[in-house]
DNA sequence: CAGTGAGCGAGCTTCCGCTTGACTT
């Protein structure tokens, strides 16, 4: 039986260094953090106490804590989780859960996953350090505190169920800051005025260097020079490089994956798992831009043998960002002789991005030739400029990008007449800085030093399903451009209708947002500033190194941070729901009121009543129309919705139809069925529109039912089919037949089923924007 | 599932980072 064991974080990682270690070693894997602040029960954290924790063991890792233990009776531990804040409090949390002696413990650290590594590492064990971990907790208990403290606020001020913190909070700042930026923007517009010039037996485009800031300049400009001579004033060559980036980090392999793949963050994520626990690449989650020599060593006898030693330049790259850790290496291919490799079409694309980014990182620079021609015109102190660019070694573009064609011009000398082949004009517009998509916001996140390589795609799930931001194809405005051009020496201008501002997968805040952002900010301003993270790590860094205990640092931010929550306690509801005034209601006299309420945005018709006098009659309240903002929300379109429940008409058993819009969407109502109306409005819909929809909703719920045992139903699902007895459901075996079950059949799946974990059992409303 | 809307109070929600699968109607 073995007599050491080895506890790692990752369980891949542990099958590695099975390979490594000797039979005298065991390994296991904790599966990550395996304590925490309690889950569920209050904050966890006693202030009063100089911010004391409670630790407990995570609920889904009590069977690996079991499993640890078992494991590690008269054997020695050595903690081998990785070498960064969160891996040495995780080294901690293990020791004391095994009880382990602090004096004797041995904790092991290395940075890449070779036998020379790990052996030297178990050669040179040391104790916790303690000062590390005091970081670990101060980061912990920090976020604990924000995060539990501001929620709450929320939940009182705008919404239940609401959350706020240190990193989501500026996440959703960005995004609400982006879009207000853009609203602002007044696109200035100028033209771009380009000729073609004949040159030899080929053609010279070229561009005027100023752009022209009127429709009438530009015109007037073109009328001058159609007819004036056109000389060579200068030929330039440049010589330039292009160098390889750095191989990819999680963030730069999202925005990689997101660019050229169209890959989701969160889709990226789970394929380069898979690659990794297959053991095609290195770990898919970290921020070092490091190679091991060894895997430059295998890259660099790659590119030798299979391109040549001219394409080969050994380079390690820094990594930037101040705030990395650096606990693993960059993201590699384990193997690089393995030019492909994964189990489906997506994976094998990721494997090819990793690969060819890796691979390029070690390969020499491509080298270009840039040519700049300058044109005079008679009579006119503007020039026009020619630009081309050819490569004249690939490097390593032969492996990574450089699509780009050569642009080649003709050869022209200085002083050589050129004559005009064709004059044009174009209005163009300056553009607003563009919106985040998943990957760009991650690359902002990470500038800015806030969140980390593992909670990048958690942190972007969260403020979507929180339903601050949405993630929206936009289809973009149409704009008119005006077109110069000259015919038989005239300029005549023409007018085009272009789409500008169409994208693809941006994210876009909600109302909601913006609400929760500007009360942030108003009450919590230091909180979500971009640089609070910043001067937290340095904090925690002083703590690393002993220059402050963590209580102090904790003491210091509380002192003040919690003023902050009992000031925010003073808002009112009116504050935060930025009620705007539409005008008033010709019937009553009535004001018509946009806001924000409890549940979402809304219109009201009368002030909202003092709450002293109880007599006051109460405002009616209705929703915003579809499709309508609260902000561009006017009288017209907000006073036919206090109209609603509007009477349709009746079925042919003579019920009434009422039509409304509701949580859920618009609908029309029969006695208490409701049915769904997405393709029609509730003011216009007819009798026989309305009959229709109740008549399909009612064959749709009879295709669904694949057989009927009296209350037990077999029914077709979205993951399939399914029995339920109305309280339960069961899934069916793939190797049944759903049709062919029995009565008995059903309810013994129903008897056999887990009993349902209260997913989906939510006491608020989901959905409510 | 199809109320509501201010604020009160019962009892609920909530953070960030480290790891993987199990699970959804």
């Amino acid at each position: 039986m073995a007599k050491n064991l080895v506890i790692v974080e990752s369980p891949t990682k542990a099958k590695i260094l099975t390979q490594y270690l000797d039979k005298d070693f065991e390994i296991k894997s904790s599966f990550g953090h395996i304590r925490d602040l309690p889950k569920k029960g209050g904050i966890g954290v006693d202030v009063a106490k100089n911010f004391e924790p409670t630790y407990e063991v995570s609920p889904d890792k009590t069977a690996i804590v079991k499993e640890l233990k078992k494991a590690a009776k008269s054997k020695t531990v050595w903690l081998a989780s990785d070498p960064d804040r969160e891996g040495e409090a995780i080294a901690w949390h293990v020791s004391q859960i095994l009880g382990l002696d602090p004096k004797r413990v041995k904790r092991i650290i290395f940075h890449e996953i070779t036998k020379p590594a790990i052996l030297e590492a178990v050669a040179n064990p040391r104790t916790i350090d303690m000062k590390l971990v005091d970081a670990q907790q101060a980061r912990r208990i920090l976020d604990r505190l924000v995060g539990y403290e501001l929620s709450p606020v929320l939940w009182k001020k705008v919404r239940a169920g609401l959350s706020a913190g240190r990193v989501q909070s500026v996440a959703v700042k960005l995004i609400v800051e982006r879009e207000r930026e853009i609203k602002a923007h007044a696109a200035e517009s100028s033209f771009k005025i380009s000729a073609v010039f004949e040159a030899g037996k080929g053609e010279l485009p070229a561009e005027l260097t100023d752009k022209l800031k009127t429709v009438e300049t530009a015109e007037k400009f073109l009328g001058d020079i159609a007819k004036a001579k056109f000389t060579v004033a200068s030929v330039e060559q440049k010589l330039g490089t292009r160098s390889p980036g750095a191989p990819f980090t999680t963030s730069t392999l999202q925005q990689e994956a997101s660019r050229k793949l169209s890959y989701s963050v969160r889709q990226t994520m789970t394929l380069a798992q898979r690659l990794y626990e297959h053991g095609h690449i290195t770990y898919m989650r970290t921020d070092s831009t490091n190679l091991s020599p060894v895997a430059i060593d295998a890259v660099q006898k790659y590119i030798t043998s299979k391109y040549g030693e001219k394409y080969s330049q050994v380079k390690q790259y820094k990594t930037k960002n101040k705030s990395a850790q650096e606990a693993h290496e960059a993201i590699r291919p384990t193997h690089v002789d393995k030019e492909s490799a994964g189990a489906d079409a997506q994976q094998i694309k990721l494997y090819k991005l990793i690969w060819r980014r890796a691979v390029a990182s070690q390969m020499a620079p491509a080298a270009v030739e840039k040519t700049e021609v300058l044109i005079d015109i008679s009579g006119k102190k503007e020039q026009f400029l020619a630009s081309g660019e050819v490569l004249t070694f690939d490097g390593f573009f032969k492996v990574y990008g450089g699509g780009k064609d050569d642009s080649i011009l003709p050869v022209v000398t200085k002083g050589q007449s050129l004559n005009l082949n064709d004059l044009a004009g174009l209005q163009v517009f300056t553009k607003p800085a563009a919106r985040y998509g998943e990957a760009s916001l991650v690359k902002k996140l990470e500038e800015l030093g806030i969140g980390r390589p593992s909670t990048y795609a958690p942190t972007i799930s969260t403020i979507q399903t929180r339903e601050y931001i949405e993630k929206k194809d936009l289809e973009g405005q149409p704009r008119d451009v005006i077109e110069l051009s000259l015919k038989n020496g005239n300029v005549v201008r023409t007018t085009q209708s272009v789409t500008v501002g169409a994208d693809r997968a941006k994210l876009v805040p909600t109302p909601l947002a913006e609400i929760v952002t500007d009360f942030l900010a108003k009450y919590f301003a230091s909180i979500i500033d971009y640089d609070f993270t910043a001067k937290a790590e340095d904090e925690f860094d002083d703590i690393a190194e002993g220059k402050i205990s963590w209580q102090n640092m904790l003491k210091q931010f509380y002192g003040h941070f919690h003023p902050l929550v009992e000031k925010s306690g003073d808002a009112t509801r009116a504050e935060t729901s930025q009620a705007r005034k539409l005008g008033k209601d010709p019937k009553t006299g009535e004001s018509v009121i946009a806001r924000f309420g409890r549940y979402g945005p809304m219109l009201q018709l009368g002030e909202t009543p003092d709450t002293k006098d109880k007599e006051a009659p109460k405002p009616k309240f209705a929703p915003l129309p579809e499709g309508v903002e609260l902000s561009d929300v006017t009288l017209e379109q907000a006073l036919p919705m206090f109209e609603l429940p509007r009477e349709v008409g009746k079925t042919t058993d003579g019920q009434v139809i009422t039509a409304n819009i509701g949580r859920f969407g618009p609908y029309v109502k029969v006695d208490k069925q409701f049915f769904s109306i997405k393709d029609h409005s509730p003011m216009t819909i007819t009798e026989a529109q309305a009959k229709e929809v109740i008549a399909n909703k009612e064959k749709a719920a009879k295709e669904r039912v694949v057989a009927e045992f009296g209350k037990i139903q077999v029914l077709r699902g979205p993951y399939g089919p399914y029995v339920t007895d109305g309280k339960k459901n069961a899934k069916i075996p793939k190797d049944e037949d759903p049709t062919k079950l029995t009565e008995k059949a059903c309810q013994k799946l129903l008897d056999e089923a887990p009993v349902n974990k209260g997913r989906g059992h939510r006491k608020f409303p989901a959905k409510q924007i």
